[in-house]
DNA sequence: CTTAAACGGATAATTTCACTTCGTTTGAGA
DNA sequence: TCTCAAACGAAGTGAAATTATCCGTTTAAG
């Protein structure tokens, strides 16, 4: 098995600052995040990630993974909780802290991978069970759905006042930007308590999320 | 004063027309809207964008100056309801849905004219007297403040969902995510009634929203 | 008809981007 | 201590995008 790492640690280092930096600087530049930021916030060359990710696109997909893994790891921890409520609002709580909305620009730009697939169905089905637990105590609204649930978190996810105080470089402000948001986050977990009117229309249907995902169709037919 | 108007109707048409084509593309693509996707949206070349604008940036500034009058005629009216918990919920409402938060992706990229820093003192003292008249009346949880009202706006402002669909081209699936989007904001609404538990931490500065638009800090210091 | 104002799209100049190539550095095993 | 494959960073490359200008054409008031 010999000779095989010769600088294993540095390597392995490196993918965890990648993934880390592609993270960030996706939620800051949004769609639209290119490789030599992604590779300079991580403090790599450009080398670096391409050595470990054939394009751009397939770093893209292992990130999603990975969140996916985060989101389901997060549901199972709120099912633990012995209160539904909290064991809920703890959820939705951790999913729009460690900025899951980040990925949502993505949808549509890159392909979807089987494992991609298959960890959201399990997400789901998670996040359902949460739900449920919930409306049997009666310790939310029973007029919020799961699809409200998943949208509430999307609609949290992202903090624009945030990322662009980092776009800036305002580090001094991010603090209490942070703190506010976790007042503002407050405020809508308190609206999916039980007693208040019912909301307008029907549950919206799920598909709205998954379908997103697909890939975009032809924009603009241009004829010569 | 004869001879003034060849093509005056059309101009006119033309200009409003790529007033909004320019407030959509912006929702849709963020910062980074080009000056051509804008021009064919709106349906003209992009010389018709030029003769009206010196630059991309007057347009944006002549954009932003629009909506904070739009932000300045909502909270009249609002002020105008008898009751004042229904005054400031149809403001939220009304700012959220005309998209408002489409131009905070704008800010620190553009300069900030008198006019503009004008109109945006006029829009805070109206949101100021909403809030005192919602807190007087018991109508509005006592520890919400005005910068949280303005923050959980600029959070449900932006919607990734339908702005993603609206690239997608996916048309079917926008009334179904307007509707679903409705359904968060009312839950946000009805987290800002009173007897709930008390936010945590004290209220946001209202420095965080203006400070924003300060023209960026140098970022990467090139030396040769 | 005349003609000034407005039009749209091709075009230029610059920038940005994903990805490649290449010479250098590192550290585990002999 | 010495070796060398694995890993590194950064300059380089061609394609695509972007802002703004130029120019021949169209329109409608007088």
């Amino acid at each position: 098995m010999a000779r095989r790492a010769p600088r294993h640690a540095e390597a392995a280092r490196n993918d965890h600052a990648l993934l880390e930096a592609a993270k960030k600087v996706l939620a800051v530049d949004g769609a639209h995040a290119s490789v030599a930021t992604i590779a300079a916030r991580a403090g790599v060359g450009i080398a670096s990630l391409y050595r470990r990710y054939r394009s751009k696109d397939e770093l893209f997909q292992h990130l999603c993974a990975l969140a996916l893994d985060q989101w389901i790891r997060v549901a199972e921890r709120g099912l633990e909780h012995d209160d539904p409520w909290e064991g809920l609002a703890h959820y939705i709580e951790a999913c729009v802290e460690f900025s899951g909305g980040a990925l949502g620009p993505l949808a549509g730009t890159i392909a979807v991978t089987d494992e991609m697939s298959a960890k959201f169905t399990r997400s789901d089905e998670l996040l359902g069970r949460l739900v449920a637990r919930a409306h049997e105590a009666g310790a939310l609204r029973p007029d919020a759905s799961a699809m409200d649930i998943s949208l509430l978190i999307e609609q949290l996810g992202k903090s624009p006042l945030i990322d662009q105080l980092d776009r800036q470089g305002r580090g001094d402000l991010i603090d209490a930007a942070r703190s506010a948001r976790k007042r503002t986050i407050a405020i809508a977990l308190d609206g999916l308590r039980p007693r208040h009117p019912r909301l307008p229309g029907t549950a919206p249907s799920p598909t709205l999320l998954s379908e997103r995902w697909e890939h975009a169709l032809a924009e603009s037919p241009k004829q010569p």
